[in-house]
DNA sequence: GATGAATGAGGTTTCATTCAT
DNA sequence: AATGAATGAAACCTCATTCAT
């Protein structure tokens, strides 16, 4: 974690390795994995094909790591910030947010991410981004326990399963911010958060509760 | 529209075409663009490569006339489902039960028109499928049209936007036919409907309204 | 050779053939034998494809049929043209102005015909129009003997081989009527023919005979 | 010019290129552009395909390379030979002599120079090879001043324009060297230069001049 | 007899991967 | 350890030729 506890060779390692990540996480977002070569992406990182092929056995290898390893690090903040104690109201509207920051911050790396945790990406021969889909899916689960907390304290009205409500909430956040980065004159960022938000709480909170 | 209309020679190569679109739609569903080869689509339709070329000129076109062509019939088929006269509850209810049929006729096309309607899909060069989006886009605005009626009639709250209404609604009926084609078993298709619907019309419905 | 003497059917065939070696013969000299299609040929000869295989065995054969009848036509044409009695001088001036008539009756086969006759035209596999150069080289003999005649009459000087002149009025004849038809403007027609006789019969003429 | 001079990876390279030309000349002036495969001529070459690719972007620009480099090396060789100071009989012999050196040093070039200088190569698509013919028109009127300044200093008749007689004794030098190349015993090499110089000086050289 | 749809061998080209330097 | 030249399998596509109608 602390690459200052690493050797100097160790480190130096790890920058090249982002590096190449970094060159190909930009090649692959903008023209799919088989429209890039592995030419182009030694190009684009400064190094040589050898090289490239030091850090990661092959292709497939280089686009899986990438997309593994970014997608760990989205489904990490996402935990985390679901993780937050609190009222359920508060932990959804911390994800929302924390996934628009997330987003904001990778840009090049959304659609990949949406076509491959969609499971909709076919970059690779068969099923090989399962990993990507199976931690997805994990994350959905606790996203559900979230819902079914709020439910049983009747926090919320039980207008579907909670899983089912952690997938819409998850998917329509997604299209929103799909919406926003391919046109942001249209589409305010800061719509999006509270839209997504009104079309789940302003229904979901139980009509007793809300009338407080 | 009716084939026996058609001169018997025409009829024959409608048919052909037919079939190795069918040919090409399976494979292109299962391994994605890349991943097929004109070769193998001509195996598996029975036909000499060289047939294939004298119906598209190349891979790509073979691609995009498969793809245009279905989404088409997707699109038609929503369009009409929403220009039913009737209640905005009873249109939406109506779209998303034509949604459901027409995926589960056309398994095998759902996730390329996911992919390509979502443009996470990059099978294609660069926005050659842009077609198949606008498309969407043009559905989603008329969606969007049944989402401000019923504003407008005081029938639904504004909790957000119509046209993020429609995007939402779209996309959670997406996402719940997703998990239905991906685990039947653990995600009826019958739940889908009303799950969509609850998540929607629970929420959105007036309160004014719903207390007559 | 009298068209008017066969039975119908049999004219009627000879037509269609002289139309599918035109179409032919336009296409391979502004393309090439390799840049032509037998569709292509077919179309602009308005035949099925099929119909061209009833008159040639296949591509080669037709154009071996183009060639050979076409340049056959020339060869005749110039041996015609020197075997008119007369003086050698008369009879040299008749040939290049024969040769000038038709390469102008016949503009399209002419690259052909020098690529073919000179041993450069590399459209056929092995040698195969060896013919064209076999019927060229017996022409070349005859065009020969009226330089050795002319030498024996002491009419020319013999400042090379019979055979080398030949070759070399020949060649010289291509070449200015080559230039001719590139650049009508520049090198006009009339130019040509006693440009190039003027080189030979200046010179040749012997000094003595010259001095009567 | 001097491969001493060069890193031994250039060098290398160098050399590499010049394999794959001269297999490619080989096969080219054998068997003509459309029947060579680039398999062919790497097979040939003892090189895989792929190093053909990285040498040469298509076969055409091989097959250019090709002809524009040696058709270079010929045109310079000829420019050379007419720029020696001296009587214009002088340069004539000097240029005739040096094209019979260059093209018994150059065979399998011969007939794809021809080919390609006359205008009746057929192999590239639309006047590709045009640089060739430029080229080959820019040495024709050097060598026209020749005669020109021959025939202004009173050395020769003018029979014709200087042009005409430049491209006569060009394509007359030509045709004999392809009969030396096709029949050597035939006609034997030291008969062409003396013939051709005969041909054009015995007649050339103005009467009076030639008294003295 | 004429047709032209169907065929598939064979050509050109790309690019992931290896390995000698 | 890093390099990048060399490799060749495999993709796309064309077109001469056949043969059922």
């Amino acid at each position: 974690m602390n690459p200052l506890s690493l050797p100097r060779r160790e480190r130096e390692k790890l920058r090249q390795r982002e590096d190449m990540l970094a060159a190909a996480l930009e090649l692959f977002s903008q023209k799919g994995y088989h429209n890039v070569s592995m030419h182009e992406i030694a190009l684009k990182a400064e190094f040589a094909i050898g090289t490239l092929y030091k850090f990661f056995r092959n292709k497939e290898d280089l686009y899986k790591a990438l997309v593994l390893e970014q997608s760990d690090r989205f489904h990490d903040a996402f935990e985390r910030a679901i993780e937050t104690p609190g009222d359920e109201v508060e932990i959804l509207r911390h994800y929302v947010r924390t996934k628009g920051e997330m987003f904001r911050a990778n840009l090049p790396f959304i659609r990949l991410y949406i076509a491959e945790s969609r499971g909709v990406g076919y970059n690779i021969k068969a099923g090989l981004t399962d990993e990507v889909r199976k931690r997805h899916y994990e994350f959905l689960e606790r996203l559900a326990l979230v819902f079914d907390s709020g439910i049983r304290r009747n926090r919320f009205r039980k207008v579907a399963s909670p899983y089912q409500l952690a997938v819409a909430l998850d998917t329509v956040v997604n299209a929103f911010l799909l919406l926003w980065i391919e046109a942001p004159e249209l589409h305010p960022y800061q719509d999006t958060e509270n839209a997504v938000l009104d079309i789940f709480f302003e229904g979901l909170i139980a009509r007793d509760f809300a009338q407080e």
